[in-house]
DNA sequence: GATTGTTTATTGATCCGTCAATCAACAACC
DNA sequence: GGTTGTTGATTGACGGATCAATAAACAATC
């Protein structure tokens, strides 16, 4: 049954199993067989797409990175003025599709990954870096030159209340976590004024 | 030229060859020879004295949570008055022991492992029970209500800034780490008076 | 203070399972 | 008939756990 311009879609299921894989086994630590086999192919295949696991892994964590980066992109488009800039951006962060059970176990798992593996460390410094200079360009006209540690603090928390989302015994709540930022944001805020 | 009495001291030799091997390796993937061969001896004794892997890093873990749970208490025993006592905490989150790089990487690893191992989750819950529960009593005199969200947040904060610590090129800098958690607790003070 | 027996410490070898990766071969399509 | 898609079977490596065997230290007995 095999058809012409599979290889999209396959690509495009072996990333979504991955996410959901991992996210369902919380660990790196799954087989190239489960995750084909629930993208509905042999392991064969996934390597023949992939190469590797890890590429396979990373190619997840790409596409992850993709959507986060097109919501935040969006959020801004839409903020009028600084402070909305910098909420949007934090809403965006925990918007239901990235503040999913399996993402952010998918998160989790790649920073230990990062650790060691090169590739995967470039990836999380870019989004490290486009975070943090979303962030202080947003308040850099409200804090000025408090801006550049009050982002540092600001990604430090929202990375901080990823990680407990990872952890808890219910579904993450996405709201929850926007105002826990949110907060941290406000009190930077009325501090300086 | 085996001696008696060596239990106690294999035991401690092999936990600190545990944290150092991962964090070397930043990850839970190490192999059990390779951590007894760190500690001088071979794998089977490892497993003699451990009975696992898991069983093996976990007592690792203990080792680690009983040494930060001293820290806070000489700690809080030494502060004076309620703000004295929360940033007591924050700064034994800190202290040169706890914030090491091995250690650093070994609560990354013990992180995931708690996504699925019920005794790796119970003795988590213990030390996130026993951070907040410190927090939220240091704080409540201060901020009454307002203690429980600002301790939660607090503990985010923390735990990001130790993920944060886990991928950075540095040396992890527990000066600059205590004093950007407790940048949010003057904030979340300031607010309030 | 030798003899015998018991416990503790220790290892090398190895079993057994797992898994990423490869390959040869087959199927559909143009 | 060449390209694309697909798989089952196989391999090679690795690693956790086990075990039989060895040896020192100690203890009880005579």
């Amino acid at each position: 049954m095999p058809k012409l311009g599979m290889e999209p879609i396959r690509r495009a299921s072996l990333i979504k199993a991955t996410i959901a894989e991992i996210g369902h086994a919380g660990t790196l630590e799954v087989t190239v067989s489960r995750i084909a086999k629930r993208a509905g192919m042999s392991s064969a295949l996934a390597h023949h797409y992939f190469g590797s696991k890890e590429a396979l892994f990373l190619a997840a964590m790409r596409h992850v990175l993709t959507l986060y980066g097109a919501e935040v992109r969006g959020a801004l488009a839409a903020a009028d003025g600084p402070e909305a800039r910098a909420r949007a951006v934090i809403r965006a962060s925990f918007s239901p599709a990235n503040f999913r059970r399996e993402v952010v176990a998918a998160w989790l798992n790649f920073y230990v990954l990062a650790q060691t593996r090169p590739e995967a460390r470039r990836l999380l410094t870019v989004y490290q870096r486009r975070l943090l200079s979303n962030l202080s360009h947003a308040l850099r006209p409200l804090l000025g030159g408090g801006a550049g540690p009050a982002a540092q603090g600001l990604a430090a928390l929202i990375d901080g209340v990823y990680l407990h989302a990872a952890l808890g015994a219910a579904a993450p709540d996405g709201a929850a976590a926007a105002r826990q930022a949110e907060a941290y944001l406000t009190a930077m805020l009325e501090r300086r004024a």
